[in-house]
This record gives C-alpha cells, structure tokens and sequence, in this order.
DNA sequence: TTTTTTATTGATCCGTCAGTCAATTTCCGG
DNA sequence: CCGGAAATTGACTGACGGATCAATAAAAAA
C-alpha cells in the first residue's frame, strides 16, 4: 500500500516514536527495531528514511530543541518588562509537557549522547547559546551581573531536570516556582 | 604467578579502570574486555572477581559516591559555624579532582545509568537523601525555608556538573563561587 | 608428596543489532 | 497500458560483546 508522500509522515512518526522509546527505557540502548515498531513500520523503512540511528537520535533532538525553542519564543512576544522576559523564558523551559517524565528522560539522555555524537553536541551547543544570549539579553536591564546569573539559572534549569529525571516527582509548576525563587533571589542581592 | 589475596587489588584497579574509561569515552557503551585491558587483565578475570558488567558499574559508582561522602565528612569536621557547614558540603563538591572532566563525565553518566539499573539507582537514592539531609541540617538555623534551599543548592550543584560535562571549561573553584553566591542571594533574600 | 584452593586466561558460544539488498506492491506520467 | 519511481518489507550478514568454561599454573594445606 504504498501511499504517495509517505516521507515527511514516516519521519515525523520515527521521530516521535524515538523520543517516546526513549524516555520510557530511560537509556540510549534501545534498537532501531523497537523504534520502527512503535512507528508502525520496518527497521529497514527507518533506515531508509534516515542514514541510519545516529541521524534518527540526531532528529528526535532537534525536535525536542525546536519545539522548546518555538517555546520561549512565543511566550516572549507576550512579555512587556525586562523581568516578564526572563520568567517567560523559564516557564517556557518548565511546561508541563517538556516535563513529563518521557521528555525529561529523553532530554537527559541527549545531554550525554552529546559526549559522544558529534551531531548532537553541535545541536546542543546552539540551543546553550541561544538561552544564554536570551537569557542574558533579558536580565541585561535587572542584573548587576547579567552575564553570570544567565550562567546560573542556565545551571539551575538543568538541575532540576536532571533532579526531575531521577526523582519522578515533583510537578512543572513546582520547578518553574524553584527556579523564580532563586532569581528573586539573585536579583535581591545583586549588588 | 598466582600470588595470594589478589582478589581487593584486581577489584580496585577494575574500579579504577572503570572510571577512567568511562570518562574518558562519555558513554556507559564500554567494553568489559577494555575495562579489562586498562586494568591489566583478561575479561575473564574481571567477570570472575564480578558477577557481570553491571556489577562492575555499580562498584564503581559506590567508590565515587564514597570519596565524595568522606570528603563532605572532612571538611565538616572543621566548620564551626552552620553557614561554614554549608559551604563546606557545597565545596566537597567541587574539589579539583571530583571536577576533572573524566569524574565528570563518569558522574553524569551514571546518572543516566540510575534510570536502568536497580543498583544504580538505589546508590544514588542514597546519596541524595544524604546530601539533602546534610544541607537541611545546616541550613536550618540560617534559613527561613531550609527544604527549599537545600533542593535548590542540590538541584544547583547538579546543573553545574552537567553544564562541565558538556562545556568542559570553567574550573572548580569558578562552580563553587557559583554556588556559594546563590546560597548567599538565597539567605539574603530569605523571608 | 598429594590434594585442594586461588589465580588466570584463551577459546568459544550465543545473542543482538545496525545496516544492506533484492523482491514486491502500488501509484503516476506519458 | 506501460515503464519508472516511490514505498515497503523479509531475509540476510557481518560484527561485536557479554558471559562461560575448560585448562593451566602456583601456592597452601594435609
């Protein structure tokens, strides 16, 4: 049954079908079969849609950054004031959804899949400068230090992640609470 | 040239091993047989002293988790005061060698191993409920919300490895600085 | 000295998995 | 209606790695 136009389908089902596989073995070591299979096709059809698993993992991931990145932009356009910004670009880290267990998982394991993929390193690389460069951009106007509390709540946003990845408790509003408080707290005492 | 009681020393050197490679590839996907290898001896041999890889692994990570806990334990002993507690448990986690780009990079992943395996996971259960319960206590006499604050330092301290893990610039002393001035804008501002 | 225990390894088995390929089915343009 | 392109898969392979085991060597015990 061979439908016409089947390619942009099938890689969006690998893609998400990854992510799901992912999040829920909670590790790098599942097959290109179990992927297919979740996406309702062969592991010879993944293969050829895609190189091969590096190119699939390196999809997942960038949709995974792009969604986060469509993300914070959309909440950006709302936001009035310096400090509305940097909130929005937290809460936009902290959506419910990008803090379902699956995609924390799966978030985590990028992370160290960049230590070894040359492709998801670079991808990681330009999502950490451009929340640094918002970052940075929002807090320039409220921050004595901008540059070094951007650095900071980057931290502190991949801590709690990775606390989130490990403890499976905890909701997203609570996190995004965690993180406002610490830059209460930093712009409190910016001297 | 069987020499007796070789049993420990076979054990340590494949820790040691371990750790190293692990490191040093930024992946758990090593081999046994180069664990072996860096270790001085036959795969066999190691699958004799462990019962399997995974095994291995778990050793390796318990070594870990113990020096960090001996450090914290150290440098407790000397502080007189809460606040000194603190930035005592805060700096056991920066020290120059627990810093090292491979410790890192070890540390992280066994994060990610902690989502596959039983042993894994339970060692750093462990360490967390340690480390939490230490920061509360000497949080508790300085702070308004010493929960809070020690998930948020936890959290904190966390990122900022998984940010060196993927940066690998900034030194140990820059983290600790780091951290030291969160905890600083979180007393400050503690209502 | 003989036996047992510890140390040690090379060879090997077995399973898994990424990637390839040839074959098949369906659709579309000419 | 026909030939090529797209879609799709089952079967295959080549490699790799964890685990096992039988065999060897040396030290300790008897």
């Amino acid at each position: 049954m061979p439908k016409l136009g089947m390619e942009p389908i099938r890689r969006a089902a690998l893609v998400d079908a990854t992510i799901v596989e992912i999040g829920q073995a909670g590790t790098l070591d599942i097959t290109v079969s179990q992927i297919a299979k979740r996406a309702g096709m062969s592991s010879a059809l993944a293969h050829h849609y895609f190189g091969g698993k590096e190119d699939i993992f390196a999809a997942a991931m960038r949709h995974i950054l792009s969604d986060l990145q469509k993300e914070a932009q959309g909440r950006l356009k709302t936001a009035e004031t310096a400090l509305a910004r940097v909130r929005a670009i937290i809460d936009a880290c902290f959506t419910p959804v990008g803090f379902d267990p699956v995609n924390v998982n799966a978030w985590m394991i990028f992370y160290v899949q960049s230590r070894t993929s040359v492709k998801a390193r670079r991808l990681l690389r330009i999502y950490h400068r451009r929340l640094h460069s918002n970052l940075c951009h929002a807090l320039r106007p409220i921050s004595a230090n901008p540059e070094a509390d951007a650095e900071t709540l980057a931290a502190l946003i991949d801590g709690i992640y990775l606390h989130q990845a490990l403890s499976e408790t905890g909701s997203a509003a609570n996190a995004a609470a965690r993180a406002h408080g610490v830059l209460d707290a930093l712009l409190g005492t910016a001297q």
